[in-house]
Formats: C-alpha cells, structure tokens, sequence
RNA sequence: GUUUCCGUAGCUCAGCAGGAUAGAGCGUUCGCCUCCUAAGCGAAAGGCCGGCGGUUCGAAUCCGCCCGGGAACGCCA
C-alpha cells in the first residue's frame, strides 16, 4: 500500500476504536478493552474494500453477541476523517467498509508525484544490512544453485534497499584453507598426467574431478610450458594455483557482471588468515573456556554454546538431547583452521564493519550449519539473532518438461555460463524469483527462451510496451498526457479501473511485506497481477475515447500503471521495453 | 535414526501473524481483432487443501501424531 493507503487502514483502526470507546460511554456495550483486531481486504469486492473482525474478536470480552457489537459500532462510527464512505454489517459480524472515490484519485496522484520513489518506504530507518549470496567455491564453475542464489540475493537486497535499508551486497571468496589444498593436489595431478602420461600418477581421492581442472593445467602449459615438472613439488603448486585460482575468480566476477549483479564487495577468505582475524577468534573462544584439545586439534563446544541458545528460545532438555549436537574442530591435527573457524571470523568481520543484520543466502545442503553460526556468534559476544539464513532449496533443470542432467554441448553438469549463454538474463533473474526460497523448484530452459505468453517476464514486459504504444499513438494525434482534477481521476469507475489502482495502492506494503520476509519473489507476483489486471482493464477500457476528460483520466492511469511496472523492473535489474 | 523443507485443480505453483463461496498460469473445450500491440482478454470444465485428531464462534492456515517426497547430518565447504 501506498502511504495513503497504509494511513486509510491506520485511520480506519483508529476510527473503529474510538466508536467502541464511544458506545462504552454511552452504555450500548459493557465496559472492556478490545482485544487485538484486523483490518484487511476482502477477498470478494461484494464485501467491502476494507472489512474488519472487531466485533467477532470482541465477542468474548463483550460478553456480547458479534452482530450486536458491530451495531453498536457501527452507530458510533465517524468516518469523516478516513477514506471511508460507509460501511456495514455483514456475515456473522464482520464490518465491511466502502472506499470513497477520493481514495483513488489521492493513490494516483501520489504515484504521479512521487515519481520513481513510489513504493520507497523508511520501513528500514536506514539500517545497515548485509546481504551474502553466491559466494561460490572459486575451485571450479557455478552451477545452477548459484545462478538461483543469484537472482534471489540480488533482488532480496534491492527490495531491502528499497524498504529503507542501507544495504550492501558481498561475495565472499573461498581462497584459502582445504579446498584450495585439494585444488592445488588436483591440478598438480592433473599436470604430471598430461606432462608424463595418464597412469605416471594417482589422482588424489578426495580430488576435484572436473574437466576444468584438466582444462585449467592445459592452457597453463600452452602458455607456460611444462618446464615446472622438475620443479619442488610445493613450488609447482603454487604456481599452478597462483595460475588458476585469479582465472577461476575472474570468471566468476565476469558471469556475476553478465547476470547485472554487482557486488560492493569480493571479500577473500585469505585476508582473514593473513591478518589474524581468524587466529584471534580461537583465542577469543579460548579464553571464554569453549575449546578443548582432543585427538591433537582444537573443538570448539557447540554443544554447550548451541544448548543455551535453544534453552533461551524456551526449548526442553528433552528436545535439545534428541538434537545429538555435537562440537566442532577449529584447528586440526595439522595445524590449520577449519572452514568454520574463518566463517566465525568472517562474521564477525561483518558485525564490526558497523552492519546490524546479516543475511546470508545459502543452498538448502548447509541447513546444519545455521544453528552452530549463531552460536558462535552469541559464543565471542554479538548477537546470533541478527544474523538471518535463507536457505534455498535445489533448482532441477528442465528442457520442455524432460530432466536436464547434462550440457548436450559439453557433455558436463550445466553450469551457470552455459545458462547464460542459452538463457536471456530478464528470463532468469525474473524465473528464479517466481518461487519462493525454500521450495524446490525447477527451471525450465524451453521455458525461459520462449518469447510467448508461457514467460511470466514477457508477459510483464509486454504490458508496459503496451502502454507506451498507446501513448505514443495518441502522441501521433497531438494528444499527450495533462495533469487531471480529482474530478477528472475520479471517472476511473469501471471494475476494472477500480481493482487496477487497488492494487497500485497496496506496492509499498508489498516491499515492506517482502521485505520483512526476507521473499523478493512475493514483488515478481506482484507486478505479474498488475501486468494482469492491466491487460484486462486494456480489454475492458479504450484510452481513446470521445470524453477528454475521461480520456485523460485513463491515461493518467496508463502512467501509473507504466511507472509501477518499470519501478518493479528496474528494481530487478530487468529491461524495461517501450516497445515488443 | 535425528534435523529440515515440501505435500492445495491433470501439470507448475500462490494463498498460511485463523475469517465470508479456496485462487492463478499452463493444458483441455468454446468464444473475442473494420477500433490504442491477440506477446492480450472472456467463458466452461477441473478440488475430501496428503490422512487422523486437537485448539475455537470459525482451520488450507495454529498444535500433535501418522503417511509420502527432497535435502543435511565430515578434522568438506
């Protein structure tokens, strides 16, 4: 909703308790306070514009039948101060409230003022919010779950951003510890095979399979030669990592440039080594006694730190046993850290650069990793609370209904570059918002191409450059848009001209909704309803029409519609047609 | 086994801080362009909202148990 309209429903509250406060007075109810009620928009327009449940929720308090209640406010009621113009009694007791037309001629307006920054609220009060998403391993290529992650984390941080917060988006870069020691094993593998022959040596178990790291010591030899076999073999990793792992990263930063998404920051896990942050997170856990040695590395105890965290949330010991937590290594045998050890020093890197709430977009495959983290945050004295997850459930990809497991190109699992190259970036940044995080969903390539009605994207996009044709047309005859009366906005009373700025009214308290939810895919709904009431109010309703003042009436809500649409776009990182 | 997500129309999914007759798209059938883009719109058909209990004036929505499917339970990240 719009300004106006969330002040139309506070106003409306406003007004309803009064009324009962009014009909105590006077002795039409007994004296009591009204328990919590609600105000929404009914699902059927028979039943009002707005409809509330006072005096069913009140029934109890009253001592009073919920029809007698919504008499007697219904009898105190002043409804000159709200957008409303009547109300009455319906069903069982709720009380139904009709709109006045000012309301829509005011939510138009609005829009026309406000121009781009309708929709923008304070919601946020200009917290600063991080928002973590990809962060993809840079020892090989993104797969299909990032590409999901991707659109979801950049468009969750442009709704944030547009309910109000000042929020940041980051990438935080593998570069250090295991994986790259498995990385560098696996390259060196690969170039002694491809120097001295396949069966001269082992590939490592634990190795990366992949082809590109065959690909990776192939072009290093092209370009380097295969001088390094005789080099130390410490000496040759490091040489064939320091190649390849600024390639890998490069490539990552140019598929996230190609998907329109632009981070403020890359941050490298090895910064984290190199200046001690993750060393002075042991030594922190160390002095507040949460680790012990054990089989010669150092855990840390999640079970104890975890179990307070749920007794606060008012679990039972009985529920927390059945958890079978266990504790955690942050040092090894070996000496080095654990992937947890830098993430505990990564976040606390992140509450220290000032940012109050940490949202992280994760694959569904790390759910058992929520609950340690914000542990470990309350454990070193920050607050775990604020630390949000949202996990993402597995993409299957699909080609015209069929499971897709391979690239019929490559012959590999898709990766994200293959779905760029196959898939227009508008169809996928909008396609992976279409269903909310944690369901499993399944992205159809026959789908996302499709230039037809099938697409969502198009569809959308398709009633914007609907509406610039019809300006542009009308342009043609010398007839451009002028600034309406009340009066004039006030024609706009066809069905469909009426749920069509209803629904312009409610974007604001979309973002926010959205937003508190952590859910951008609730705006790809949004403007797909717009885009549909639209279309059918363009069936319904001609622009051009004899009535100038109808005529213009129409067109100033063409320009609405038009700057909310290209609102929700633009927001997206999606392009925004004047003409299909 | 434990945790977690999911189960709503033939298919893909909305709705879930409890509300009035459960929605959309696709698919099926039938309609709508002498008039601003038919990449659109309308109509019909299609449902024990996985099952059983509980909470209450009222449950698809909240709680419990069961059934079915995915994911995770490492000195991986």
């Amino acid at each position: 909703m719009s300004k106006i309209a969330i002040n139309a429903v506070k106003d409306l509250k406003a007004a309803i308790i009064s009324a009962v406060n009014k009909a105590v007075e006077n002795g039409e109810l007994t004296a009591a306070e009204i328990p919590d009620f609600v105000v929404e928009i009914p699902a059927d327009k028979k039943n009002g514009d707005f409809a509330t449940n006072a005096a069913m929720a009140g029934a109890r308090a009253f001592r009073t039948a919920p029809r007698k209640i919504a008499e007697a406010i219904v009898n105190n009621i002043d409804l000159s101060a709200t957008y409303m113009r009547s109300c009455e009694i319906a069903g069982p007791g709720f009380i139904n409230f009709f709109l006045s037309p000012k309301y829509y001629s005011d939510i138009l307006k609005e829009i026309s003022s406000k121009g781009e920054d309708y929709g923008r609220s304070d919601y946020g009060k200009n917290e600063k919010v991080m928002v973590e998403f990809v962060s993809a391993n840079p020892t090989g290529p993104m797969h299909m779950g990032n590409a999901r992650g991707g659109a979801l984390g950049d468009c969750l941080a442009a709704v944030l951003d547009k309910a109000g917060y000042d929020v940041w988006r980051e990438f935080y870069v593998n570069d250090a510890g295991n994986q790259i020691e498995k990385f560098a094993n696996s390259l060196n593998a690969r170039f002694i095979q491809e120097v001295r022959g396949y069966d001269s040596v082992e590939f490592p178990e634990d190795g990366y399979q992949g082809g590109d790291i065959i690909d990776a010591v192939k072009l290093y030899i092209n370009e380097n030669g295969t001088a390094l076999i005789d080099s130390d073999e410490d000496e040759r990793k490091k040489a064939l990592v320091d190649f390849a792992l600024p390639r890998n990263i490069a490539k990552m930063q140019s598929d996230m440039k190609k998907y329109r998404i632009e981070y403020d920051k890359w941050f490298f896990e090895s910064e984290l080594h190199s200046s001690g942050a993750v060393k002075e997170v042991v030594d922190i856990l160390k002095e507040k006694g949460l680790t012990y040695e054990k089989e010669g590395a150092v855990w840390y105890k999640n079970k104890e730190v975890v179990t307070e965290l749920l007794k606060k949330q008012g679990k039972t010991d009985e529920e927390i046993e059945k958890l079978e937590l266990k504790d955690d290594v942050i040092i090894r045998a070996n000496g080095n850290p654990t992937y947890f050890t830098a993430d505990i020093a990564y976040h606390k890197n992140k509450f220290d650069r000032g940012f109050k709430t940490l949202i992280n977009v994760w694959g569904a495959d790390h759910h058992g990793h929520v609950a340690r983290l914000k542990g470990s945050m309350n454990a070193i004295g920050y607050d775990g609370e604020n630390v949000h997850i949202v996990l993402m459930q597995l993409v299957k990809l699909m080609r015209n209904g069929e499971l897709v497991r391979m690239s019929k190109r490559t012959g590999k699992a898709i990766q994200l570059g293959d779905l760029l190259d196959e898939v227009p970036v508008d169809s996928a940044r909008f396609l992976f918002n279409t269903r909310e995080a944690n369901t499993q969903m399944d992205f159809d390539l026959g789908l996302a191409v499709t230039q037809d009605n099938q697409n969502p994207v198009y569809y959308v996009q398709y009633a914007h450059a609907r509406i610039c044709s019809i300006l542009k047309n009308l342009a043609s005859e010398g007839i451009s848009a002028r600034e309406c009366s009340d009066e004039e906005l006030q024609l706009l009373t066809a069905p469909e001209e009426i749920e069509l700025i209803g629904h312009l009214a409610a974007y604001t308290e979309e973002i926010i909704l959205s937003a508190k939810s952590y859910d951008p895919t609730k705006i790809t709904r949004y403007v797909t309803q717009l885009a549909t009431l639209f279309h059918k109010f363009y069936n319904a309703c001609r622009v051009k029409v004899e009535d100038e003042s109808l005529m213009q009436a129409r067109l100033a809500l063409c320009l609405a519609v038009r700057s909310v649409i290209r609102n929700v776009l633009e927001m997206f990182k999606i392009t925004v047609p004047e003409a299909m």
